[in-house]
DNA sequence: CTAAATACCAAACAACCGTTTGTTTTAGAT
DNA sequence: ATCTAAAACAAACGGTTGTTTGGTATTTAG
């Protein structure tokens, strides 16, 4: 038991944050399954044994990637948020920021939506909190949209879905994902023709 | 070469259609890569190396389940859509029939929406096309929606990423698929109060 | 009835998996 | 300069992976 009492200051030269980065853009990549300890150690010019002294396992790594990614994408999408007033022009915000790191800016975040929890029995709980806390925010938006209480809800999920299934369809040659995010929630806002043709 | 050219018709207790029926219970639940060989095997009450003689390889057997399930829910939509006449009441009949075959009725189909292409690389581009195929049904269905061109697409796009999305929230104790899919559809069609508080 | 093709078993293959162990190098505090 | 903990190496562990090979019932067609 607290078989490292005797804890100084981790060294200048730790690799642990580049092992992360590794992870994150491989498992965003392929997916956690198909990203093997070699492939990540490969990555990092490290030895597959030699992961281990940073993180326990390889769902421990899973685990701290995907914790790292709520926590980027959380912030960048609070951040966004605050610099708005109005109701709907902060889910505007929160849903530009949310698809730039989604689609962009983070494999962090892009782990995210890709790990299903199932993909990872042992540590389904842990990631769905962590996703859950998240998508929290989303919910807190749209509840201040005034809507009546029984849409809220499916607009959330709506609108979420609709971000989130961009990952799989998305081009960088295409439009740029606050221009796709802008999209996505004007379709959710604006109507459709309702009468028939 | 032609090394199987003498075909007869296969016998009556063949277990091709078994295996590819355990096939897709296994990587619905658990995904592609965590489904093994031996699992397949287990499940169908065969040795491991028996499945080979119906399919050259685990890949190939994928690309199997994934086209069958592309055939049936494609089915299951097309059945529901001629039933309707008007366009609106069409992609609602899609909506739903889609959203039931994903969420409950078939293994076959929720394997189309699990299982990324990048999964496996090496059958990515038969997996999208595939997946390309049925899809063109909503692009039909929205295009006779007689909306803006402009808008068509992100339309489109938002209601298959909203609808395929309950496939990680949904559970069977909450609203039943079809009034999911019309919630979703819903929320699509009527518009989000635009004015500011 | 018989020949041939179907459908499977039994056993192994090499490659790869996540992980462990013992040892060595290296940086930072004293 | 010395000592210690941090961080990595080197090499292997047992187990699992997808797959192959050779043989054997079983069924169907002529």
């Amino acid at each position: 038991m607290a078989s490292t009492l005797p804890t100084r200051t981790p060294r200048q030269d730790n690799r642990r944050e580049q092992l992360l980065d590794a992870t994150a853009a491989l498992i965003c990549r392929r997916g956690y399954h198909a990203t093997s300890m070699r492939d990540i150690a490969a990555a990092t010019d490290m030895l597959p044994g030699s992961i281990y002294y940073h993180f326990e396992s390889k769902e421990a790594l899973l685990v701290a990637v995907y914790a790292e990614g709520v926590r980027r994408i959380a912030a960048r999408v609070d951040a966004a948020v605050e610099a708005e007033s109005q109701p709907m022009k902060r889910l505007e915000a929160a849903c530009v920021a949310h698809l730039e790191m989604l689609l962009a800016d983070s494999h962090y975040a892009q782990v995210v939506v890709r790990v299903l929890p199932d993909d990872v029995p042992d540590a389904r709980a842990r990631l769905t909190a962590l996703r859950d806390d998240y998508e929290a925010r989303f919910r807190r938006l749209v509840g201040a949209l005034s809507l009546p209480a029984r849409r809220r809800r499916y607009v959330r999920l709506a609108l979420l879905g609709a971000l989130n299934g961009a990952q799989i369809w998305y081009r960088s040659s295409g439009d740029a994902p606050a221009r796709i995010a802008r999209r996505l929630l004007e379709v959710v806002r604006e109507p459709l023709q309702a009468a028939p043709r």
